[in-house]
DNA sequence: TCAGGAAAGTTCGTATACGAACTTATCAAT
DNA sequence: ATTGATAAGTTCGTATACGAACTTTCCTGA
């Protein structure tokens, strides 16, 4: 690392260093801004922007009126397509593709709901194919793995597909086998599924439901489920927090 | 978007707000300071402040002495693991999986690389399933394309499959074929390969090589090469700016 | 006409300062 | 012993201020 000629980047640097080689352990609190200050020798304000470096880079954490933290790396969570081969797969014990991800049997898993009827906007027709303005059961998830929020997704159901049947009703979720099982049940035989994934920061809403700070980043995924050449179930988005999960996928050629 | 309690913050969100509607254009300069201070009625640190955080996001740019400009929005580039069949395939024009991944032709591109011989770490070996120590081909390349940089990467072969062959010679990079080109040039036939992606924010030094805000985040992915049953080729890692990617991945159930 | 240099404009580094908002520790009163 | 209020500690928002470093413009002089 060579001499820095700015002095915040300087502590920055300092503390990086400390916290990569251990010498600033997981959980610990950094002394107060004040004394590092004074440590430095630099006023309080270069202290703050070298923090707020550290901070975006998903380092460390502050809680106001409490201090600053070196973050706690969570266990990382392994995402795969073949999660989907569980959902469609035989049901010996429950799972979804969220269960078979996070690792976790059924009894450790936990949902919020909510759902809603709307009509398509124009990335959902798009992604759908179908107009704008068709029914679409709207459901959106906020998925818990061992009491930890671990995923949120916005997941859309084709009125014409769902309307009227048990699908459609909040109080079966979580379902067996997760949509896929669920399209099962209504004769739909799912057999292409389609992924987008980006990575972006979080919104603040988001941030929050899923228990990160703002300067960890997301995946964001936008599924397509296809059935008979055309699109039965769109996810838009699925976000997983960065810190926690990794994607892993293969090619055999 | 909710009245939001601080000025500085506010002051991003509407700038954010007039560049993604295109009301500020890109290459379009602001302001200066003094003026979006004056403007906005706060004092000049907090117009710095939003200005970074707008800089962290990827959509302005500074040039000290000269300005802050709206930054030209790079296209958006696929990565599916599709690109590895191109490899792998006929040549009638040279591709490797990158310029399949860009879009671009093979005269759009260029790359800055580095060789060295080094020993495996621990990480290394482990990826390999060799012993520490063994030695290794380290290369390190930075992709452009059409210019900008929109790649970067650690690619590892082993000594004892590439050692005094041409493949060792940094200049007969870029190689047509890419790696799965060269390995089949030392008689290596590349069959599976496997990837894990993973999101954070770049290092110092990414962000600086990939032309990125800090604040910007990016895919690392590890990438393993197999040929028959064992690893031939480890990349680790390549990074790839999040603000102008997207993957893609599907599965036919 | 052209080169050189000064002047103006701009971002950036940095200091001091004060109070608001929030958390934790302490201590007193019931 | 439990509760509740108070104080201390801490991060954060915000203001003013000055000069350094850099870029662009413009003017001067040959």
């Amino acid at each position: 690392m060579t001499e820095r000629p700015h002095a915040y980047l300087r502590v920055a640097d300092d503390l990086r260093e400390q916290i990569k080689t251990g010498a600033l352990t997981p959980g610990l609190k950094l002394p107060p801004q004040r004394l590092l200050a004074e440590e430095y020798g630099v006023s309080d304000i270069l202290i703050r922007r070298a923090l707020e470096i550290l901070r975006n880079e998903g380092l460390i954490e502050s809680r106001q009126g409490s201090g600053t933290f070196v973050r706690e790396r969570p266990p990382v969570r392994r995402i795969s397509m073949d999660r989907y081969l569980v959902d469609s797969g035989p049901q010996e014990t429950p799972q979804t593709s969220f269960t078979h991800d996070a690792g976790i049997t059924w009894s450790q898993y936990r949902l919020d709901k909510a759902f809603a009827w709307i009509e398509a906007d124009e990335r959902l027709a798009e992604l759908f194919g179908v107009d704008v303005g068709a029914r679409v059961l709207e459901r959106r998830f906020v998925f818990y793995a061992v009491g930890e929020p671990s995923q949120m997704s916005r997941s859309c159901l084709l009125a014409s597909d769902v309307e009227g049947t048990p699908v459609a009703d909040p109080r079966h979720e979580p379902w067996p086998g997760g949509n896929t099982g669920q399209l099962r049940s209504l004769g739909i035989k799912v057999d292409k599924i389609r992924e987008t994934t980006a990575v972006r920061m979080p919104t603040p809403d988001e941030a929050e439901r899923l228990g990160i700070g703002t300067g960890v980043p997301v995946f964001s995924i936008t599924r397509r489920t296809y059935a008979q050449g055309r699109v039965v179930e769109v996810a838009d988005p699925i976000v997983i927090p960065g810190d926690r999960a990794v994607r892993e996928d293969s090619i055999v050629l």
